[in-house]
DNA sequence: CCGAGTGGTGCAAACGATTGCACACAAAAC
DNA sequence: GTTTTGTGTGCAATCGTTTGCACCACTCGG
């Protein structure tokens, strides 16, 4: 019942009457070894389907060559966007031959801290991070880029650290959306989004407003709201919509929230796209399932992903320079579905 | 720039003057060490914040006790269901205090199979996992059962395999849905489903059918389609729906086919749930994006997940007993919503 | 025919922990 | 005062690798 001997290098000098010193040079090839030698090594190691003992080479080689192993921290694991993101990541990742420990933080801060104590225990060579919504101590993170372990942000950003990360063009985005919806005709466009101190919800707002800008509108404080979930957009928006000067196009940061509107307006008898169009933001599997189907600025998680291994693989095998923040950003994309006009 | 260095046993006993054996046993609270020893050391390692170096540890103690770390192998990362379970994993494992490796197999056998020795290579003390849909032999879950890998299998089992598994009662789940159907005034129920050389697609199906029997329904081949994503379901429904004798209900193993067929249905002018009832299988996002929401079989894979890591850490710390599968199964529920009348 | 040079190997320490065993030194027993 | 018992420590081996260094046996030049 006890797990089976695995063969060892041990077994192998043994089988061979060489010393294990021989074994361990003939397989990494050294030319120390004579030709002779390390092809009859070589080939008894194959034959057996020897494989070096990670453990043992993680312990011997710790300070010199890290361990393969990527910490991932995601904030919610059921939350279309942090999955397309570490699909991008675990693919990237598999490429390069390293593994991901996952964990999410379900946003709280204590756990984030716990997380990363655990994953450096682990010893992960670098930790790949979304922050929880309710972090606003850093000590944590400043600990792990103290103590050699890299650490790159992706989507929600640490304001402070200056740190590597890769998130979308969260302005562009918005500028992009915003102006599709005033090139179709709208002209009140109503703003749901997310409080200012995170990066995102500053960004997409500022792009939200510079759309309006360069089109001559003028901006309106009472068509923006704090709201990105969906039951706040059920709430909000028949309050909206009973405006005397009501908005005919709302732009929200989540496609959960442009849903919430969407299904609100059609309660009230309101014809989407007709009498009001709307914008989300991600693109998600919602997007495709509402009716009718979303316009919505697309997030391209897989590839959030992809850069950050990127990054982190390039900070950790030394081709990135550790002083330095690198800093990407995911270009986005509109897709138009049925929601505007 | 290199890691900094950590401490360890060998420099407490220095700092300390004592050796590392002492050090060792006091950390372990061993009676062999006086009580001042013990304490100062104790104290001593606690104000330097030691921890042990887990890399040491695992090698010392692999035939032991094994690492905490279990692997989990999903198809995709990016689906609803999976996520979920994903999510039940890492939250039971987190708090029995294992963490996880993660990897997606994308439904490809032979990554499946390379991942499978990553694991293993990787030291992992079990792996949970839903194989890839191209799965059709076993060798590489053998060996790993062989080698002394305990194997939990969640959703799609391994047929040949006697092996752990949790698995939502897909028998109950359909029985009821169905069920519910005939006790709201259907009487021809179309079934859109997957091949049956996976376990869940005959349970559903034996599901369906003895709902249909034991309601003195009679089974109609006519009403059964190989259908289980959302353009199949948009392909297929509009045929169905021009039967002469056509359905008044159509029940789906997964919710992205029955929204596909919702919107062909809508597409065609029939309504839901009027005209036609929809029931699906999951409750994912899109039952409560789409409209009218979608009445479906609850799949419940958080759940799942945390029952996998029960029997996992049961077997893995000898609780449970190696040479028996355990086989558990999670209740369905069905959530009535806006498509069935 | 002897010394230097070279090519091929092995010894042993190291990584950071655990643990059986031996040993030193005390106090208690005789 | 010697033997016994017991208590607290340390030595050293072990897990499976890697690697600096020593060493041996050649060959070749002088």
């Amino acid at each position: 019942m006890n797990p089976p001997h695995v063969l060892t290098m041990k077994d192998i000098a043994r089988m061979l009457g060489v010393s294990v010193a021989t074994v361990s040079r003939a397989l990494q090839d050294s030319p120390s070894i004579s030709k002779k030698r390390r092809e009859e090594i070589q080939q008894f190691a194959r034959e057996h389907n020897y494989f070096p003992n990670v453990i043992a080479e993680q312990l011997r080689n710790s300070r010199r060559s890290p361990v393969k192993m990527i910490g991932v921290i995601v904030p919610e694991l059921v939350h279309y966007y942090f999955s397309a993101v570490l699909s991008g990541i675990e693919a990237a990742a598999d490429l390069k031959g390293y593994r991901i420990l996952v964990a999410q933080s379900k946003e709280q801060y204590d756990r984030e801290v716990k997380i990363c104590e655990s994953f450096y225990h682990n010893k992960v060579c670098g930790i790949i991070v979304s922050q929880a919504k309710d972090t606003v101590q850093y000590e944590h993170f400043k600990k792990l880029e103290a103590d050699g372990v890299p650490l790159v942000f992706y989507d929600r950003i640490c304001p402070v650290l200056n740190a590597s990360r890769v998130v979308v063009d969260d302005y562009m985005g918005a500028l992009k959306a915003v102006s599709y919806l005033i090139e179709r005709g709208c002209r009140r466009i109503a703003y749901y989004g997310t409080s200012h101190n995170m990066e995102i919800g500053k960004n997409r707002f500022n792009g939200y407003k510079d759309a309006l800008y360069k089109n001559g509108l003028k901006f309106d404080e009472s068509l923006v709201k704090m709201c990105d979930t969906r039951a706040e957009a059920e709430n909000i928006t028949p309050q909206m919509l009973r405006l005397e000067n009501r908005p005919d196009a709302i732009f929200a940061v989540n496609d959960e929230t442009a849903i919430g509107a969407l299904y609100a307006a059609k309660h009230m008898g309101f014809n989407v796209p007709e009498d009001l169009s709307i914008c989300g933001f991600t693109n998600d599997y919602g997007a495709t399932a509402c009716d009718p189907q979303l316009t919505t600025v697309e997030q391209r998680g897989i590839e959030v992903g992809r850069e950050a291994v990127e990054i982190l693989t390039g900070l950790v095998e030394g081709t990135l320079q550790r002083g330095k923040a690198e800093k990407r950003i995911v270009k986005t994309r509109l897709v138009v579905r049925g929601t505007t006009r």
